[in-house]
RNA sequence: GGCUAGGUAGCUCAGUUGGUUAGAGCACAUGACUCAUAAUCAUGGGGUCGGGGGUUCGAGUCCCCCCCUCGCCA
């Protein structure tokens, strides 16, 4: 038995998250977690929400709500979709948390102590009705260039051209439209990145098995430009971590925060804490210190492409700058992006599907399937509604639910409601196992090596296997005339449903309980054996027919879904 | 403009350190079966592997140039 470390990049608070989100991180590492423990590892899976920053503060702002109120009902919000989702964190956080406020300033004491620290004196925008700097997006105005009357403060929208925010005409702040602004002396504290570059440069390189995707991310930014820049790690905002040197306040940083990135990576750690504070577990330590007890723990990320640079460049620089003995990921695995029928999903647009949306239209495993086999790993993947219908109608209804159907319901008519007794494994039997045990170690080898895709492709070809075998073997026509050795090939067949609902749980957790339900099993041991795994449920053992374990979608659905998810959303 | 990743059957994608007739699923066609959610199983048609050069006995797989898509950075 190993111990497995995994984390979620944690999502940000300001609204609910579309599909892509989902994909990106959250439900593949939910599948690993899953797929671990079911192997029989011991697993500590954590997420979060991302809470501090100017974008939640507006967003508050917009509700009309105080900040920390706001973040606790849209915590509430995302944590009932996580649940809604089955995603099986054994703890799901905030990145506001006490827990994560002082170890935030513990870690930047302990980088100021190790001189990775320093402080620069920088030109911001200043508005004066608001009382507050604002951050380059927060700043509009009229495009120098193409003279676009609502260009950004970072780039204008029109012309695509990068600004700064004092290069605009008539700058005002997004936030109260005030024009009353002016450039004010500030001064931050930045992560001497650029002190451990050679030493990234090292670490990533030994990382000889991680996706393509993650490692030249990485060396892209370390070797770009002049190479690996320090970064500002406070801003000017009331809403986050104060920035505190050893609990005291930090001479000129006062009324300042640290910066959310600097302090969201970081809950991946307070998230144990607040695991452990909440009752769920006793001992956090061990899973982060090595020197206490987590040299043996192996560590995987999950994350979208847009998070590498933070977790293989600036959060390391953090855990090797702390200079204490804090677990490093071992494994990150980065996605692409999920788009949306030609097009990006678009938040703001309301483009795509949105995660609450997703559920009030089908059950959770609907989605995870789709999502999962077709994650974007190699490349950004689309996502369009006919896809989705053919995918699900074919693979879970079609291959895997009518196999259940067929089964119960033939063994109901012939054998009744119980495994039939009789009859000895022959041929067919042999092949069948034989080829289950080859596909079910090419699963478990596809899911050790986080690859996605390839598990649900070998997923699927186990649950084709069964129907494979079902045709051949014919029980239906061996009943007329052999009707004990027609028991022995669905007492086979029932059995392929309590082994198909242990390998399915980690992709589709529901309908894998339903199908071990109606065989009135609870053996979700994982099947290393795979002839034992098939004479679990003996001679004579109750079952139930089940329901239809998964409905199709109809031609109707689709053009209804692809109309309304076409446009805005309110 | 620079950099990354891609461009393989109608669609979605696999293709290991270059090696025999380029694979899978879906879709399509034909056949089998009739236990089952008009489900399942089998067989078949279909690709000059973005374009052009080059290295090699041999390249989707290596090198160079060009075109297109996505993203990041200027």
């Amino acid at each position: 038995m190993a111990r497995h470390l995994i984390t979620s990049a944690i999502p940000y608070i300001n609204g609910i998250k579309h599909l892509g989100n989902l994909v990106g991180s959250q439900l593949p590492a939910d599948l690993y977690a899953r797929y671990l423990r079911g192997r029989g590892h011991e697993v500590l899976f954590l997420c979060a929400t991302d809470e501090h920053g100017t974008p939640a503060e507006l967003a508050a702002a917009k509700a009309g709500k105080p900040v920390d109120e706001f973040c606790r009902e849209m915590y509430e919000v995302q944590a009932k979709i996580a649940e809604g989702f089955r995603l099986s964190f054994d703890h799901f956080g905030r990145s506001s948390s006490l827990q994560n406020r002082h170890l935030t300033q513990h870690f930047a004491s302990q980088l100021a102590k190790n001189g990775m620290i320093s402080e620069v004196t920088e030109q911001q925008m200043y508005s004066v009705a608001d009382g507050r700097f604002l951050p380059d997006r927060y700043v509009e105005g009229t495009c120098p260039n193409c003279g676009y009357d609502n260009a950004r403060g970072d780039q204008c929208d029109n012309c695509t051209k990068q600004l700064d925010p004092a290069d605009l005409i008539n700058p005002r702040s997004v936030i109260s439209g005030s024009t009353e602004l002016e450039m004010r002396e500030t001064r931050h504290l930045h992560l001497r990145q650029s002190q451990m570059k050679e030493k990234l440069a090292d670490w990533i390189d030994s990382k000889k098995d991680w996706p393509i995707l993650t490692t030249s991310i990485a060396k892209k930014w370390l070797n770009d430009g002049d190479g690996l820049a320090d970064r500002g790690i406070t801003r000017d905002l009331a809403w986050g971590v104060p920035v505190q040197y050893e609990g005291a306040p930090w001479s000129g940083m006062e009324g300042k925060v640290f910066y959310v990135w600097f302090d969201a990576p970081i809950e991946y750690i307070a998230c144990s804490q607040e695991w452990v504070d909440a009752g769920k577990g006793a001992d956090w330590e061990r899973w982060w210190r090595t020197d206490k007890g987590a040299e043996d723990v192996t560590y995987t990320q999950f994350m979208g492409k847009d998070n590498v640079p933070f977790h293989t460049l600036s959060f390391p620089s953090t855990i090797f700058g702390s200079g204490e003995p804090w677990k490093l990921v071992d494994y990150i695995k980065s996605f692409n992006y999920l788009n949306y029928d030609g097009g990006q999903f678009s938040t703001s647009r309301g483009r795509g599907v949105f995660q609450d949306q997703a559920l009030s239209l089908l059950p959770a495993d609907y989605w995870r399937w789709w999502l999962l086999s077709h994650a974007p790993e190699s490349s950004d993947a689309e996502f369009t509604w006919e896809n989705f219908q053919v995918s699900v109608n074919k693979d879970l209804a079609d291959v895997l639910g009518n196999l259940v159907s067929r089964v119960t319901k033939f063994c109901r008519a012939k054998f009744g409601e119980v495994v039939p007794e009789g009859g000895v494994f022959g041929p067919q039997e042999e092949k069948l196992i034989a080829e289950l045990e080859t596909r079910i170690r090419a699963y478990e080898g596809f899911m050790d090596a986080r690859e996605v895709r390839k598990s649900a492709a070998e997923l699927r070809a186990i649950w084709v296997a069964g129907n494979e075998y079902l045709q051949s073997s014919a029980p239906w026509t061996v009943f007329k005339t052999d009707p004990v050795q027609a028991a022995a090939q669905t007492r086979v067949a029932l059995n392929l449903i309590r082994l198909y609902a242990v390998l399915s749980r980690p992709f589709i957790p529901d309908a894998a309980a339903s199908m071990m339900a109606s065989v009135q099993s609870g053996d979700w041991s994982w099947p290393e054996d795979v002839a034992a795994a098939l004479n679990v449920l003996p001679a004579g053992h109750g079952f139930t027919t089940p329901e239809v374990l998964f409905r199709k979608i109809t031609d109707e659905e689709r053009v209804d879904w692809q109309a309304r998810f076409a446009g805005t959303r309110d």
